[in-house]
This record gives C-alpha cells, structure tokens and sequence, in this order.
DNA sequence: CTGAAAGCGCTTACAG
DNA sequence: CTGAAAGCGCTTACAG
C-alpha cells in the first residue's frame, strides 16, 4: 500500500509537503497542491490513520459499551449515537457488554489501550474498575442511559418518572389494583429507579407493593420468562405486570402463552421501552417510550464537548406513556386519563 | 499515560526488555521480568495498540460492514461475529450502511484508513468501487449473507431455497393459490434469489407469479408497508404476501391493521427471517429462519484463515421453515407437509 | 512556500 | 539474556 513517501516521490516534492497539502494547510503553492494530488490519484493513496493517530494523539474514535445490543432499545441508541459521530466526523467502536461486568471490563480496557478520544458508557453494573480508573484519570467520557452515583461524570439519560406516574394512573383507572414489576438489576440505576418510581406511584393511590410483586429480573428474555412464572404461582397472581424494559416482557409473555393464558384478560401487561413490534403483538403493548434518538445525539454531543475540554452538561430527556391494548380496556369510554400530555397510538 | 519508556525507567531496564517481557518473549531473565511487572502495576501502565498497530502492521480489528443494524438479523449476526471475533482475539468495527450505497462506502472507506486486518461485507448493492478495489488489491475480505458474483471473496451465506418449497407447500396445502411477494432489491443477491426460489417453488405447484404479485422493496418497513397497500388495493388480491426479511413483514402488518384488516383470515402474511417477536405477533408469523450465530461464526473463522493467508472456504447453511399461524390452520387437521424438515414451534 | 529533521510508542533484527 | 538503534507512516515546529 502506497505510503506518503511514494506520495512525495512521485509528486516530486517532500513528505512535508505531501502532508500539508492533503490536510488543507494553507502554505502550499497551487502548483504543488496539483502535482500532490495527481500524485495521490495515480497512486490510489489513502493516508494511515494509525500513523496520523500515534503522531496527533488523536484516534477521532469514540467508544461505546453498551449493555445489550440485542436489546432494541440499546440498538437504537447506538445507531444514533453512530449517526451523531459521524456527523460530527468520529467512528466509534461499539461494545457490547451482554449484561456481564467481566464483558464490559474487557471492552473498556480494550477501547483504553486503542486510545479512544472519548468513552461512552451504559454501566453494567455499579462499576469496573477499569472504568472507574479511566474517569479519574481524566479519560473523556459520559454516561448514557444507565450511570453510577459519585462520578464525576455528564449523564445523559430519560426521566421515566412522570410517565410511570401515568401507566400507574391507566391501570387505576381500568380498575386494577394488584400491580407487579418485573425490575432490571439492582446494581444498574434504571433497574433501581424503575421500581422506585412504580412504588411511589403505587403509594400515591394509596396502593401497596408487596415484596411478592417484586420480581428480580436481569434485562433479559429468560429473566422475565421465569419471574413471570413465579407471579403466575401465587396464590393471588398480579392483575398486571409492569415489565421494566422490552426484553424482559418478551420473557412475560412467552410465560404466559406457555400457560395458555391470555393478555389481558387473563393477566395485563405494560413494559418499560417502546419498540416497533409493540404495535403487532397479540395484543399490542402498552409501553413506555424514551426518545431513544435524541439521547444518542445528546450524549455524542456532551462526550464531544468534553473531548474539547469543555465542560459538557448532563441532559435528562422525559419519556411518554403510549397507551395500548395490553392492560385492558375500559368498557366501551375512554378511560381515565391523568392530567399529565398522554399520546394514544393509533389502534 | 504511561509509556513504554517510563516502565523501563522505572524498572531499571531498556524499553526492549520491556516489550520482550511483556509479549511473553522467552529470553527474558526471571528478575527483570517482575521488576517490569512491578513497574507496570505501579505505574498502571497499558501498551498503546495505535503505536504497536503501525509497527507491527497488524491491528488486531476486523471491519464489518452491515447492511442495517436495525434489523434484528443483522444485530444477531453482528453479535455472533462479535462473539467469535473475540474468542479469536480480534476486536470488530461495525459499520452500519443503512442500506445506502454511499454509506456502505463511506464505511468501508473509513475501515480501510484504519488499517483493520480484514473485512467483513454484506453489501448493499452491487458493489461499491472502494470495496470492489479492496477485494481487487487483495484485502482479507469475506461477503456475509449478501455478495456480489464475479468478486473472488468467499461467501458465508445461508440458501433458503429448500425451505421456500416447504412454504410453498405449507401455503398450497392450505388451499391458498394466490402468493405474493415482496422483494428485496434487485442488486442484492438475497433480493434476487428469494424471489426467484419463490417462483420455482410456485412453478411446481403450476401456479404463476404474476408481475402484480411482485411488490418491490429495499429490505426495511416502510416499503413492506407501501407494497402491501398495493397488493390490497388491486381487483385481486393474493390470499398470502411473503415479505423477503422481517422488517418488511412488520410493514405489511402495519399496512393490513391500517385498513382494520386481519390476519390470516382477510390475509396471510409468512417472512424471510425468523426473530422472537413472530411468536408473539397477532397473530404468530410463519418464518423462514437462518442459523444466524452459525453464520457470524463462519463468516469470522473464514476471514481469519484468510488473514493467515490461507483460502478461506465459502460455507453456505440451509435455512429452515417455522410454521405459525399466519398463514391460516388447516380446519382441524394438521396440513400436507413436504418431506423436508419442518419444525413446529409450539403453539 | 518548502524541506530536513525530530518524534509519537512501540517491536525486532543485530550485536554482544 | 540484554541494550542500542532502526523504522513503521505520519505531522509539525524550525529554519530558510
């Protein structure tokens, strides 16, 4: 592969010279720009980025380690986030941690030794060490979606609070009173918050949350499958349940369907994330929507501007209620809905 | 960041003791192996794979240039290459084209300034001339699902054919006799050839596939949903539409809910690509499933025989057909299948 | 406007 | 077993 000397020799002018030219330097007499460029055609130049990276210190590299990729939710997020970079003329290297701490570790360390510009990070867990470390040591980097308490370090990330408020608000409305979570890890802030949310919610129609309708999840299919299970065994099953994200209610309702029984009349279903699919299962699901897109973006530009040296704010970004079929459906009348801006999809 | 050259300050030696300790060179004495080991730990130091990239010319980093992300397929095969990336000892770079020519340039482009050691393509079209010129100058590469004949690359794909025929049969069986399908582009060979594995499998059965019955799509929703809405609005509408991928699928479903119709007894609906979803779909989707992971694994194991200088074998693995229910049940009675393999998921 | 030279952080013959 | 030195392909003060 042509190097920039054969550049130079074939233009007849010094690497320098080669080099200046093709990074639009403004010191290069049109002539020699001309020859560079003849030069570089003829040859099918392309400079070396990993040369150009070891001697700037600068890879235009972004890293991202997310939690999921198979998740949908995450797969958005990354596409914007890759969207967003590219505009603003970084790759980025995606990590796909799978849930496991021992994953995320691998690819933060991996991403590090790369020399990365800047680190975005959806944590597993409370934490790798590596990552810690890499905060402290000054490593550019922002969280996105999930963060850990006590870094120092810009969130970019949904409030799903207020539309937990009005999934709460929906099913009170339809009459059901026994609501169960299936929760993400508590290591992860979304799983903790999720059920926080759902809690004080609950507690706000004067309504409990039994231990018993508290399932431990881990973000994944089969978690939601057998939590689901359990639910189905009590005595007295939950009337809904409330998946905290979108896999986790694949989970519910493969659990379900292997007993026979039907959502919603047996037993609703509202998940935490919205997808396309949602819209197409039997029935479609009520869910809570994140503007997936706009965080991406976001946190691009924080992480940019960190790189940059500037500060780079944290963002939080609202989710919505999307109103479905899947908790049932008030007889015939609208059903209640709480004062807060509640979109209904088209049926 | 720590050098090289501040471990070897630090333990007392050269930077050449430093590298041969570190990458496990045999004639290293005991003693001045933990003392740079000590060094490193208090140092924290991690070698710069940019600089070890440029003078070793090897980056440890395969490309992988996918069609669109989005798709679960892809982001099922994306991961497995991931996964088998790994456990090889590669890191992969995804690139996500979008189904857009210009961006599967842009990525490929970008891969090959990085200096990754091979490259992984599913191409969009019928071929880039950046990637064609790399597959010409010898670049590792290797075509995943999608190729482009007459490149000498091997291909890792999957044929559908066989179980085309079984849906065909499954759909005949059934007593539908007009079939429709809605294409992938014609410059991608899965877009050509599961239209014509369709048209053979009709032909057995003597049935036609008239030019109204082929419905022309680029692979994502929106235009499974422009396509359906067509097939509804002639004089004759087919009984069943076979979406070549699952996103498709999921826009003719948007398409026949649009018009308040159902599945399957207004409409079968079948699908190139099987994903979890389908079984929860209203109702189940009849699918065509690859054996995605084995794919990505192929895919990996080729392109690093072909690192290694070796040939590097096309590997091509049947994809098989999954019967649900959207397509219609026989009345009662289990319906006509073909010799072949057939699985039934459960119900 | 241009070139010679230094240097980014490594690895690896070469000599001892 | 060890070190001095060259060199991977660039960029960028420095001098002219």
């Amino acid at each position: 592969m042509a190097s920039i000397k054969d550049v130079a020799a074939e233009a007849g002018v010094s690497v320098a010279t080669v080099s200046r030219a093709l990074n639009g330097h403004p010191s290069v007499s049109p002539a020699a720009r001309a020859r560079v460029l003849a030069a570089v055609e003829t040859l099918g130049y392309r400079p070396n980025a990993v040369a150009r990276s070891l001697r700037t210190d600068q890879t235009r590299t972004l890293g991202l380690v997310i939690s999921d990729v198979m998740n949908p939710y995450f797969t958005e997020l990354a596409r914007s986030v890759e969207e967003e970079a590219r505009a603003l003329g970084y790759s980025v290297i995606i990590g796909n941690a799978d849930e496991r701490p021992d994953l995320q570790d691998h690819h933060v360390t991996t991403l590090l030794d790369r020399r990365i510009d800047g680190l975005l990070v959806s944590p597993t867990d409370g934490g790798s060490p590596r990552m810690l470390e890499a905060a402290r040591a000054g490593t550019p980097m922002v969280f996105v979606d999930r963060w850990i308490p006590g870094v120092d370090v810009p969130v970019v990330r949904s409030d799903g609070r207020a539309a937990v408020r009005d999934l709460v608000a929906h099913l009170h409305g339809l009459g059901h009173r026994r609501l169960a979570i299936i929760a993400g890890p508590a290591a992860t802030t979304t799983g903790r918050e999720r059920v926080d949310a759902f809690r004080e919610a609950l507690a706000a129609y004067g309504l409990p949350l039994p231990d018993a309708y508290i399932g431990q999840g881990d973000f994944q299919a089969g978690s939601g499958r057998r939590v689901t299970e359990g639910f189905l065994d009590l005595p007295e099953p939950p009337e809904v349940v409330f998946a905290a994200d979108n896999l986790m209610a694949l989970g519910a309702l493969d659990a379900v369907r292997a007993r026979g029984l039907r959502v919603p009349e047996d037993i609703g279903l509202a998940a935490f994330d919205d997808i396309p699919w949602f819209l197409h299962t039997g029935p479609p699901v009520t869910a809570i929507a994140q503007p997936t897109r706009d965080l991406g973006r976001a946190a691009v530009r924080a992480l940019v501007e960190r790189i940059a040296g500037r500060a780079g704010a944290s963002v939080t970004l609202p989710a919505r209620l999307v109103v479905r079929r899947s908790c049932g459906e008030p007889d015939g009348t609208t059903p209640h809905q709480s004062p807060s801006p509640v979109r209904r999809s088209t049926p």
